[in-house]
DNA sequence: ATTATTCCTATTGACAAAGTAGGAAAAGGG
DNA sequence: CCCTTTTCCTACTTTGTCAATAGGAATAAT
């Protein structure tokens, strides 16, 4: 199961872009929205930062801008940032030290396999996508 | 991440396959084999038997053996059994209650598509697939 | 009776998930 | 210069799950 970070950040980037007007966004609007607490989002946020998905501005009337368009991001890289890793086995993690018992193991092709539907599933979702998703469904109401 | 009870089941379940000749398979030799204790193989075999995916037979000479032909298992049911689901979020578990924000929520489609791909690729591979890789595999060393 | 097996339940230690909390640093407005 | 609003950083807590280990009971063949 992909757990809450993974799914914050991605509900968090996508509010981000349906509702920065090339503005930054405060994480207090973020939240508010979103249902997610401030100091959780906070360390979500961080996450995004760091690896220079998100541009974030201090100060009064600061907060958080995309670092480029919509739609050149993927769902798979926003949930590898905030999850680690999207591989469903310790092996095929991009830095993981080759496995001393790969030539004998009757399931890593599986694996792989597994591993490779998943990037091409993720890889073709985009974050334009999810910010008119999240667009289309505002005004719902969240009870029902 | 899938965890070792999943992953374990699917090679234990690809041994069983591949060295039961109609016979039942004694679980001190799949263990040994696949190198996984004794105790933990037993408490993965225990989810398979209850699920009636593995015939169990007491005593001495015992053993368990295959309800049914392998190319009449999926590793998707497999693992869905040892894992408990594989729906990337709660709310797309099969027994999971409606989620009150379903209206407002703007990623469940895209939780959606993740999850139907990885049952497509899953329900794909069937353990005769898997229990052909495990003999091409016997012989070759563990190490490197 | 002995031995080899499956079956069942409990326990443990380590670790991560999911948050809470408190305050420091920056920046704008008065 | 102070106040407010924001991001930033670190620590802490609580809860639960993972990944086993352990001990013994039930079953069945020899």
């Amino acid at each position: 199961m992909i757990s809450t970070k993974g799914r914050y950040a991605l509900r968090i980037m996508a509010d981000i872009a349906a509702y920065s007007d090339g503005n930054v966004v405060s994480l207090k609007d973020v939240s508010a929205r979103q249902e997610i607490s401030m100091k959780y989002s906070e360390q979500v946020v961080s996450l995004l930062v760091r690896s220079g998905m998100l541009i974030s501005v201090r100060g009064n009337g600061g907060g958080y801008m995309l670092a480029k368009s919509p739609s050149e991001y993927t769902a798979g890289e926003i949930l590898s940032v905030a999850e680690g890793t999207l591989a469903p086995i310790a092996c095929l993690r991009e830095k993981a030290q080759r496995c001393p018992h790969l030539g004998r193991c009757s399931t890593v092709e599986f694996w792989q396999g597994y591993y490779d539907v998943i990037k091409q599933y993720t890889d073709g979702v985009t974050l334009e996508d999810l910010a008119n998703k999240e667009r289309e469904k505002i005004g719902n109401d969240y009870n029902i």
